[in-house]
Parts: structure tokens; C-alpha cells; sequence
DNA sequence: GCGCGCTACTAGCGCGCTCTAGTTCGAGTA
DNA sequence: TACTCGAACTAGAGCGCGCTAGTAGCGCGC
């Protein structure tokens, strides 16, 4: 910077300023200050300008690598971040690096708040970073914790789920639960309060799982077991998530299970997985896009006005179907 | 920082000291500042301490949201870069971020070296990239740019594959070329030379295309086209990667081509994807956590000893045999 | 001629840390 | 006793910027 101001025979502070693209340079020293930057290839530091200004107008994302959703999520991070003039530092959880480690990363980088992901941590945990600083958690419910959260309508959505299902003429709709993945309390409950509210309260089932494919393989082959052990397979098939649905697909379908002539299924989360399916997944649609703009939103909001308190978005989740839903076998029969 | 130094009774230089966990304090003053710490909630700021030791230690990864094989790197990436003390930035590029948005975000953040993951930009960027600080491409070869490389063996690859579909009696065989895509160049390379091998030469049919799921059902919509219009199917598919093989499964099975039965596919990768086609997808897998460590090593190694010339690594990729490739419709007929 | 306001620019402190070059002190050695 | 030496600790400069408080110069109205 030193070289750039003194090669351009201005100061330090001058340079500063055209580089912030403060007022108070002329129009003819700032070009030229620009071009002499250039060709020495200066580019001002980030770790300087965050350590000097205090602010570093930085967000910070911790995601799950490997989760297609948070892929669609990020995609739509980063545009309203910048619009709104901040920077999106990425920070991966994976096997083997948790969550605490990747959230302390970002903030050791000086994030000025964290959008969370999908977290799978303790609620202390969340609490405790959402004293500490601005928190968002997008997709999981943290109770009593000081943090912005977005979501979809998770009841929503499986209701829509549920009465497609329903309307096919299905009564043996198993739901696959998705254990502490985000939303999974709120799909379980809303599956239960579904099945009992067409009267099919003595057929509600929901098998423990996670959100991953490979639940949904050891689901598929538990209830192909238990179809040899003489129990009839479920109808249809409410999963966890899209992973989970496509593990469940591979397992039936491996095994000669037609879908969806013998058995439906539906996914949740509309991921770009979805639509990769042969026959085309029917899920519950979460707009990430949307999801992502509220959670910077909340984030930038709670930073330029600090006291503000934690707020929520809900938005509406939207079936698609596809081709993974069709008739009950027994053919539809109103309840 | 000077708060834990007043409180623990001792001078900020010690602090520094103990955080750093370098030698010179003792080991009851040690515990003492770190409770200290604990207590009042310090925790260092990178961004000043980056600024103040010159180096970062912190490695920039760009890599392309959506693209499943590069989830599977960083996977690798995280734990090597941990275990050789460097940090880790991750920043990608999406639609409407440009990788060279994306890697310069990651230089502003001090960097020390960036890691690119199949990077679709200019080789000129790349070479400039190289000269201005250390740059590794993964999956991408990068002519004459000092920038050093790490891919697998592309040629070996697609002959493992050729052969399998020769061997299985397939004489039609198309590919599907990955245009731009990293690998694809040296992927048509080796498909043109085993038809050459096999002598199959006249049958060698190129169709362009590119790494998405789209490009892949586009061909399949092409094909069936074709085959409306007289021509027949080709017997077998060597698709760009995955997802483009993903993409064409899709069409064709919708169209109610069977698979294998009446045409065989096979992909490239081995991404997460492959195995959750219900009939799971023949494919060439990459070891992507392989490919990981070398890159980093080549980064941290070229970092420590800078006028090093940059390297190139071959992984030798293997055929994994599943579900989608099958005998020749019309039976083995050995050439 | 004077003060006024305005634009274009500068000096220099401080952000939170690391690091070099010390100082202090007690144990070991001749 | 006089010294060396290493371990434990400290003072203070400096990393590359942003920012506040200021100065220089100029046209303006009275």
C-alpha cells in the first residue's frame, strides 16, 4: 500500500480512500491510483482491513457437506449476501470435523454472525453461540436458544404429504423418521396428527432412521424382511428426507418391489436429487432460495441492530408429485 | 487479550505464548491463563494474528456447489490439511459467482495457497493464478501454467470401461463428451483410441455434451429421437461423468428403455451418486480422498519450499461394476 | 481584505496479535 | 564465590490497514 501511495505521490490515507471508494479523492487521482495498484498488484488484505475497522462484515456458513439441500442453500447465500455488502465465509462440517470445530473456525475468522445449517448440535451448544453472537439456524428448531431460525412449515408440507397419499386410496402409510436431522421432530409429529385425523391412527407407524440413504436401504430391507415374515409391506412411504427416500427406492426396487405399483413413496426437501429419479421423486418442495434470503436477512438485520430480539420465518413448503406416488395397491378406498 | 494478561498476573507476550502452545512458559502459569481465558471468554482473533506472523497457514479451496465428486474432496481435504497445521477456507463458485470471484475472495482472506476443484476458468487465469501464488488444480490439466496437478489417470479409466463393454459384447457404443468439463478432453481421447483398439473405429460416435444431469437427458432425448428416425440405439453409453449418466438413465427409462437389458450405461466418478440408482450405476471411481492428500501435500510442500517446480499426480482410477451395464442386446459377437 | 465553506489531501494512532531481543532468577559448575 | 546457563518471563516494535483530526488551497460573498 505504501508502494502504491508513493509510486501514485499521494499518501497511504489517500489510497485507503479510493480503495473503500470513500468520497474525497478526485476523480483523476483515483484512476490513477487504480492503474499504479495494478501494475504492482496490490490487493488490499483482508485480515488488515478486518483487524482495523473493526467490523469485517463477514457471515459465516457452516453447512453439512455431502447434504444436497445445503448445497441449494448456499447457492442462494451468497447473492444476498453481497447485495447486502457482506462477505460468505464457508466452513464444512464432515466426518471426522464437527460442528463445534467448523463453527469455531468461522468465527476465529472473525464471521460476525454464523448461519447454521441444519445443525445437528446440542441446544447448549446453539444457546451458548447464540449469546456469544448473532446465530441463525436454518431447518432445525432450537427452543429457548438466542438464535434467528428459518424453516419450512414442516407440518404443512406433511400434510400435504399425507392427504395426497390418503386421496390415492393408501391406509398403510409408514413414516420413516429422520432421528435428530433438522425438522424431523416436527415431520413426525405432523405424520402422527395426519394418520389420526383420517382415522388411520391404528396404522400410524414411524421406523426410527436418519437422513441419509443409507436409512433408508436398512428400512427397505427391514420391511422386506418383515414382508417374508408374513407382515404385508406399508403402502406408501413417508420419508425423512429425499436421501432417505432414495436409499428406500434403491432397496425396494433391487428386491423387485415396484414403485409406484406396489408401493409409494415420498421424499422431502425437493433437493436436486429429486428430479434424478427415473420416474421422478414426489416430495415436499422447501424453497431454498427463499430460505437462504431470510436467513442472511435475519443475520444482517440482528447485526446492524443489535438488541433486537431473535426472530422466525416460516415458510410454505409445496408438494410436488412425481412419479414415486401412485393408486394404493388395493386400489382407493375413502376412508 | 490484555485482560487475560492483567488477570492472570502476567504479560501479554505470555499469553501469546501459551496460546500458541509453544515452549517457554510454565506449566502452572500455562493452566492458569488458559483458565483465565476461559473464564472471561477470550478466544484469539485470526485475523490479527495472521496479520501480525506474516503467514496464514490457511489454504483456499474453490470448488463448485453441486457438484457431488467435490463434496467427496473435501471430505479428504479437511483432515490432511489439519494434520500438516494448515486451516482451511472454503469458497464456491455458483451460478453468478465466478470461479474468479470465488478464488479471490479466498486470496483477500490471505491464503496461502488455493486448491482448485475441477476449475473451468481460462488456462490464462489459471497460469497467472500460478505465478501470483500456489495454485493446485485438481481434475483439471492445466497445460503449461505453473500450477501444480493432481488427477487420475483418465485414459486407464475409460479403457477399464471400454474393455468392459467390449467384452460384454457391445460393438455401439457412444460417448458422451464432457465439453468444457475437467477430464473430458483426455476422457474422448482414450474412448477414440479404445474403439481404435477394439476395431471399432467406424462405430466411434462423439456426441457433445457437459457434466449435468440436463446434458444427459438432453442425449437420451436425442437418441430416442434418432431411433424414431430409423436409427438404432447404440448398444452401450459411456457418459462425460455421473451425473450426465444420471440424467441419461433418466430419460431413457421413462421412454421405457430398459436398462441393461437394452442398453447399457456407464459413468464416471463414482460419486455418492452412483450408488443410488436402484440398480446401481457401473462407473469409474476416483479415490477422491486420495486425490485430496495429494493436493494438499503439493500445496503445503510447494509453500515450504517455494522455488519448487510444481508436480503432477496420476491416481490410477478402477472400473466398479454395478447394476446399469449388461451383454449386448444382440449377444457377445467377440471381435 | 477577511472569513467562510468546500474539496483534496495527509499525519499518525491503534486494531489484536507475533516475534525479536532482551531481563531476571535460581540451579549447576569450576 | 564467581561464573554460566537455561527456563520463565517481558518490553516494545511492527504486521497492513481504517479512521479521526487535521492542513492546504481555492472560489465565494460581503
Amino acid at each position: 500500500m505504501a508502494d502504491v501511495a508513493e509510486k501514485a505521490g499521494v499518501s497511504r490515507a489517500l489510497v485507503s480512500i479510493v480503495f473503500r471508494n470513500q468520497a474525497g479523492a478526485g476523480q483523476e487521482t483515483r484512476e490513477r491510483v487504480l492503474r499504479v495498484a495494478d501494475e504492482i498488484g496490490y490487493r488490499p488484505d483482508n485480515a488488515a482491513r478486518l483487524l482495523a475497522r473493526g467490523r469485517s462484515r463477514t457471515l459465516g456458513v457452516m453447512f453439512t457437506v455431502q447434504q444436497t439441500f445445503h448445497t441449494d442453500l448456499i447457492t442462494g447465500i451468497y447473492p444476498e449476501a453481497e447485495r447486502l455488502g457482506y462477505d460468505v465465509l464457508l466452513s464444512g462440517a464432515t466426518h471426522g470435523r464437527s460442528e463445534a470445530k467448523a463453527v469455531e473456525a468461522l468465527l476465529s475468522h472473525r464471521c460476525e454472525a454464523v448461519i447454521l445449517l441444519g445443525p445437528d448440535a446440542e441446544p447448549a451448544f446453539l444457546d451458548e453461540l447464540g449469546q456469544r453472537t448473532v446465530a441463525v439456524s436454518v431447518s432445525r428448531r432450537v427452543p429457548r436458544a438466542r438464535v434467528d431460525f428459518v424453516h419450512s412449515a414442516e407440518g404443512k408440507g406433511v400434510r400435504q404429504a399425507m392427504d395426497h397419499l390418503v386421496e390415492l386410496g393408501h391406509r398403510r402409510i409408514v413414516h420413516i423418521d429422520g432421528g435428530r436431522g433438522p425438522g424431523s421432530a416436527e415431520r413426525r409429529r405432523a405424520y402422527r396428527a395426519a394418520m389420526r385425523r383420517h382415522g388411520l391412527e391404528a396404522e400410524a407407524r414411524v421406523i426410527p432412521g436418519h437422513h441419509t440413504e443409507e436409512s433408508g436401504v436398512e428400512t427397505g430391507r427391514l420391511l422386506l424382511a418383515e414382508r417374508d415374515g408374513g407382515r404385508p409391506l406399508p403402502t406408501a412411504v413417508l420419508a425423512g428426507n429425499d436421501r432417505c427416500a432414495m436409499g428406500l427406492l434403491m432397496a425396494l426396487t433391487r428386491a423387485g418391489v415396484e414403485v409406484p405399483r406396489d408401493l409409494s413413496v415420498v421424499g422431502y426437501d425437493d433437493s436436486h436429487l429429486s428430479h434424478l429419479m427415473p420416474i421422478g421423486l414426489t416430495t415436499v418442495r422447501q424453497d431454498a432460495l427463499l430460505m437462504a434470503e431470510h436467513a442472511v436477512r435475519f443475520a444482517v438485520e440482528r447485526l446492524e441492530e443489535r438488541d433486537r430480539e431473535p426472530r422466525e420465518a416460516v415458510l410454505d413448503p409445496k408438494l410436488v408429485v412425481r412419479g414415486t406416488s401412485g393408486p394404493a395397491p388395493e386400489g382407493p378406498c375413502p376412508a
